[in-house]
DNA sequence: TTGAAAGCGCTAACAG
DNA sequence: CTGTTAGCGCTTTCAA
């Protein structure tokens, strides 16, 4: 283990040629086929592995991509990296995970840090943006791909969804099945999503045919099943107390919304009977879940993969100018809205 | 964007000093305050950043670790993946995603693509295992930790933990519960997780203290919720059919668990009343569904976190004695194995 | 087509 | 303490 390694110019001693031919009879150039034979056998023979550090000081290329998020356990970044992996790998480069932590600041740190030749691209899916960060993204040694708002006018390439029309489909979905006391459960505003989630809420309720007698919006501390649970317990339970009690809960992401479930049966309500609960990302786990959980797709998979293929072209036409890819969302509907049986429309 | 980068001789000429000088002064070895000040004013002033690949080639060190497994999506690899990337993270390394493919040929030719000086070491976790990837991973040009089973004797770094007896423990717990008739779910055999869960039912069922009336097992194509769900209607559909409906399965993986609750309900049982399922792997999935899934823990972070660490403790001594962690397995009981309420024990 | 040589950006060994 | 120089492994000019 960890044997010194062969190197070129020990392959090109074997092979009784020199330096430049190997390389060339290796990389396929400029070679008779007599020396591509020799070479090859050589390399074969010490069982060469050309030094990937060597070639990109080189080729001023490293064939590795990074991609970056505030937190890899996300179950929606890991569909986007599952697939980002998969686009990259087939096109001969590696990916590099990166966590930006959740402020500007961290993440800025890191886009310096990635700026210093180990990556020729970068996709980022960033949960706070502030001019700074656009600054050090603009800045940065390498293309970068942006997933989420579409930053700075034109000038990145990015990959962006419509999740305030989305919370607005998840309205117009409970609104249709009848429900009239609505409650919006969200995660942090100075979020991206956030933000975006509670701009679409704020519009879908100034709709003209927004329909509902009861409307009321919560602020959860963060994206995830825990907070949803606290959040969508105060939501839920102050208006079981003042006798307006929610038969809707739009929350702004999947985990939220399980939180959201779990509260409504602590507080003895069915689901979708006496409320019925949406979310967002169409997650596994909430495709999974008891009741399985209606939710807006904003496509993870497909922006991943979109995000790592414009990445991957800019990199063959550095120059070409930025290009946007738009997914749209699109409301799953399942148990969690859906009466079990026999609805008879 | 993409801007030519400032290499250290233009930060040299700058501060008017040499490039030795240069590099002395900012990677803090013998150079004088004044000079230090000087460089440093003059790197800051050009936003110079240094070029890893210069440096890794110089060093012999990229300060990247991989982390290679057959599929990034699994829960339990996204567990490690983030407890090895914090670890890695803190001491100044970056981590490289790989996937292995599940094919002991694909994960070999992973290995080989890995040893080619882009990372420092590996942390893998092989689903499946022959000798061919064993000599690889030998051979690799590079420190290599393993998760799983200890390979190869002593030779290999590893982590790993005893799944075998964590399904002892999952099917003691639903002996002491009382269930009679008892249903094994398996991904795989030919895995290594498949087997050693295999090995780990047969054990139990030989046991003195074994008081089941009825045993059955069955392996499901794969380790998801899918094949759980369609390995458990038919493990529990023929011995509804032929009159010894089964009161217990354990099941070889979380997913495989919340497959097998969901073809109990569509079988009109209920959980756990009339029959406890138990997972394995503890993972945010179980912990979150409805019923909350009883569950083995592995401690996926603990040993991500404990692969991380071995990893670079070789790195800083490579000639160290191999060592091996080890991870108890431990039952996580909750709703999907112990009665709602007042069981008046 | 082949060989010789330069050089990517960096660190470290060697003189001074 | 500082400057000069070599060289990590590779690709690609430039001559022959």
């Amino acid at each position: 283990m960890t044997a010194r390694r062969v190197t070129l110019p020990q392959v090109a001693d074997r092979a009784g040629v020199s330096l430049g031919s190997a390389s060339r009879a290796l990389n396929g150039n400029g070679a008779s086929p007599a020396m591509v034979a020799r070479v090859r056998a050589a390399a074969e023979e010490l069982g060469y592995q050309p030094d990937a550090t060597g070639r990109s000081l080189r080729l001023r290329r490293t064939f590795q991509i990074a991609f970056a998020v505030a937190d890899i356990g996300n179950p929606v970044y890991v569909e986007m990296l599952t697939a980002i992996q998969e686009v990259v790998a087939d096109h001969g480069y590696r990916l590099l995970v990166a966590t930006t932590g959740s402020t500007t600041d961290s993440t800025i740190a890191l886009v310096k840090g990635l700026s210093t030749g180990l990556v020729d691209g970068l996709v980022i899916s960033p949960l706070r943006v502030n001019d700074a960060l656009v600054d050090a993204l603009r800045n940065a040694a390498m293309p970068v791909v942006v997933i989420g708002r579409s930053l700075d006018g034109e000038s990145f390439d990015s990959v962006s969804t419509d999740s305030a029309r989305g919370i607005g489909q998840a309205v117009a979905h409970v609104l249709q099945l009848g429900r009239r006391r609505i409650g919006f459960l969200n995660g942090p505003l100075d979020t991206t999503p956030g933000d975006a989630r509670q701009r679409g809420f704020d519009t879908a309720v100034r709709r003209e045919d927004f329909a509902a007698d009861v409307v009321d919006a919560h602020v959860a501390q963060d994206f995830t099943v825990a907070a949803g649970l606290a959040g969508a317990r105060e939501l839920l339970g102050r208006h079981l107390t003042d006798g307006t009690p929610l038969d809707a809960i739009v929350a702004a992401n999947d985990l939220l919304a399980i939180g959201a479930i779990k509260a409504a049966r602590e507080l003895g309500l069915r689901v979708p009977q006496d409320v019925a609960i949406t979310g967002m990302d169409d997650t596994e786990i909430g495709r999974v879940f008891q009741p399985s959980l209606s939710s807006v797709s904003l496509r993870s998979s497909e922006r991943g993969r979109a995000a790592a293929e414009l990445l991957l072209g800019r990199l063959e036409e550095p120059g070409r100018p930025s290009r946007r890819a738009f997914v749209e969302p699109t409301l799953m509907a399942r148990e969690s809205t859906l009466e079990p049986e026999g609805v008879t429309a």
